[in-house]
DNA sequence: TAGATTGTTAATCGATTAACAATC
DNA sequence: TAGATTGTTAATCGATTAACAATC
């Protein structure tokens, strides 16, 4: 709409870097954690599992942050990024749907160590309402836009079976929710200016079966010298 | 090594449609099971979240499973992107570290509905073992390869805590397998030919969370008419 | 035949990478 | 100053997309 500053105009991050931000935040924290205070670019890169020249590239869209000659200096770099990425603030996060996956996610200690916490459990079945997970008490569904009034709630986690998921991301929408981590097997459409992200663990497999199959096809055609359909 | 037949030269398929391959194969699922026999490029793009141009292309790398003026035969091209993937076959898995993840994996329907099969779950800790879970007993993790050998397991899926996450790779990698899913938050370093990928839920909630600053951080500037920093 | 829709082309866009000038 | 390492450039590579000829 309105002309930006120039320090928000430079701050157009690519994607792709986006999403390895995480991992270098993580590659950082354990770099810390063994008593590393300075790093390279080389070191850093290995740690994180890309390569350096990539590694740098990703950081100088954040801003120059390291010193020529000698590296980065860990803790700073650290800060820097987690700002970048928002994990210096809190975000209250609702997880529905407390079944396997739900029970898992609920007890995660990734979650809170990384600025998220979980507000709320919800789950439409009145067999799971009341019960207790990870120290919190699953509530009814309908409870939703209560509690993300309450709580300012901005992300929400779908961890139904896929018949629900789209209902349940329609009501987050409607309730004002902007981000949605979905778990369940299932695409769910949402309008624009509301981000979802899928994990999809059999998805996942499937990669890998792909793989697994054309390395097997590959021996295969060398042991038969051929080729076979 | 050897030349290769044109059937098989013809098969570079890129890795961004491999991944999207799955999510095809999961929205042609939906479509049959709701009673419908044929579909064009644009219903399937619209039930699995893609366009409709990026689709044909994809599907134009498997082979020529349409038929023009018409759309696709459902059930003939679900067969044909199963057969590509490699799930018409059955695959062993074996899942290691049975915390609440493990737990929620385990119990996971869709693996085995989709050509995958629990042979295994292991964990090294005492207190876990020789518990049942989904209907298998929890074996020590020292039994690793003989269950790799008597199975012929290709996949392996780690979900132990993040300090035991590179060794229980590089067992895996000795004994043979050569594609891992890591679920547990740590960077795992294998040789080349072997196959990971990588599952991070803290890392998904962080990329939303970047959107979703943003997203507040526009608002504000929309809001204060300059954009502050 | 006319209408519909695929499969493919070609243009565009974005991501990766090597190389190196800048500079500590 | 000499060595080391960043931050950036530019070339390459891969992915996306619109457009349309082929063809059912």
């Amino acid at each position: 709409m309105t002309t930006r500053s120039s320090t928000d105009a430079a701050r157009v991050i690519p994607e792709a870097t986006v999403a390895r931000l995480p991992v270098y935040l993580r590659a950082l924290t354990a770099l810390a954690d063994s008593g590393i205070r300075t790093c390279s670019s080389e070191d850093l890169a290995t740690a994180a599992g890309v390569n350096s020249a990539k590694l740098r590239k990703d950081l100088s869209y954040l801003g120059s942050y390291g010193t020529r000659g000698v590296g980065y200096d860990v803790d700073y770099l650290r800060y820097q990024i987690a700002r970048e990425i928002g994990v210096t603030q809190d975000w209250p996060v609702v997880i529905v749907g407390i079944g396997n996956l739900g029970h898992a996610l609920a007890n995660y200690s990734g979650f809170r160590s990384r600025g998220f916490r979980v507000v709320a459990l919800l789950d439409a079945a009145e067999s799971v309402v009341g019960q207790s997970v990870a120290g919190v008490v699953v509530r009814p569904f309908d409870h939703l836009e209560e509690i993300v009034r309450e709580h300012d709630v901005a992300i929400g986690v779908i961890a139904t079976p896929a018949v629900a998921a789209q209902d349940v991301a329609d009501r987050m929408v409607a309730i004002g929710i902007t981000s949605i981590l979905n778990f369940a097997p299932a695409v769910v459409a949402v309008p624009e200016g509301v981000d979802v992200r899928k994990v999809d663990l059999s998805i996942e497999l499937q990669i890998l079966a792909y793989h697994e199959q054309r390395k097997a096809n590959g021996a295969e055609a060398a042991a038969t010298d051929g080729g076979a359909a």
